[in-house]
DNA sequence: TCATTAAAAGATAAAAAGATCTTTTAATGA
DNA sequence: TCATTAAAAGATCTTTTTATCTTTTAATGA
């Protein structure tokens, strides 16, 4: 479905949403052992999501990683086009280059009606209202035990 | 979302239910040409379907590829299983080992619904009966122009 | 039975995704 | 200013997926 990368964006960059602020930056090292996925790809993949301005980082002693107000105002949809693109979603199932309701591949009316609510639901919430009701829900994000299939 | 060896089979399977039988077998060069996609490839991929017993074939002269009725009585989700397996649709959607609606990811209650719905659809039909729709609706399943993104 | 045809099988190659390592740059506090 | 810390950047390596090529096996018809 999503690429491991995407899947990694989306759980760090809640984490930080819930552990961080700007006076409390949080390293790749920290948020990598946090959420067990190897920290040299985090590191990586945190410098696409920097450039993307879904996260915000600053070197040196006591930097790290952290939201902004602005960066916790996206949504889990920004999050994905950053590191896999929107095409996974956009694109034909069956990968016919022309597909929609005028010339539908075989699954185009099973297919078309899920994919819409699906990025509408991702468009719905911003991280920042994710995060809340993670919490409010009484749930830990530990996010340990990715399952690597 | 499928692997493209997942597309492919899907694809040529809807085109051998309406376009071969016991007695029109069809080579993997006349299929790979029509739906415009590497014959080494598919030739691979046809082994593995008919392991599957999702298509038959037989050598030799007039040999190829062809679906018997047991064969047009699978579904989608037979294909999809005997290629990609159905890892990609049970596993959680963020990749977590320990996902259900007593320990939800933060998109679980999202996704479940949709995974579910399309999951059913996909079990719905038969290859024959998808196959009939395609045809009865006066569409062609030409399956040209495969996009490769 | 033997040449021909087409799939099966196996080995190999190229591309993409995932992961790691090393060097450089910037920020901080002493 | 200088040592230290942590991210940025770039190079490299591994695994998986996609694609290709070659050899073997089975079926058919002459």
């Amino acid at each position: 479905m999503l690429s491991r990368a995407s899947k990694y964006a989306i759980l760090s960059t809640l984490f930080l949403a819930e552990h961080s602020s700007k006076d409390k930056k949080i390293s790749v090292k920290v948020i990598a052992e946090s959420i067990d996925v190897p920290s040299p790809f985090l590191a990586k993949l945190f410098q696409q999501l920097v450039r993307g301005k879904i996260i915000s980082s600053t070197k040196g002693p006591n930097g790290g990683f952290f939201l902004t107000e602005k960066n916790s105002k996206k949504n889990v949809l920004d999050i994905i086009e950053n590191i896999d693109g929107l095409n996974k979603f956009n694109d034909c199932f069956l990968g016919l280059n022309e597909c929609d309701s005028k010339n539908p591949c075989p699954v185009h009316f099973i297919v078309e009606p899920f994919k819409n609510s699906l990025l509408g639901k991702f468009r719905d919430k911003t991280i920042q209202e994710f995060s809340q009701e993670i919490s409010e829900m009484g749930r830990v994000l530990t996010l340990k035990g990715l399952d690597l299939s």
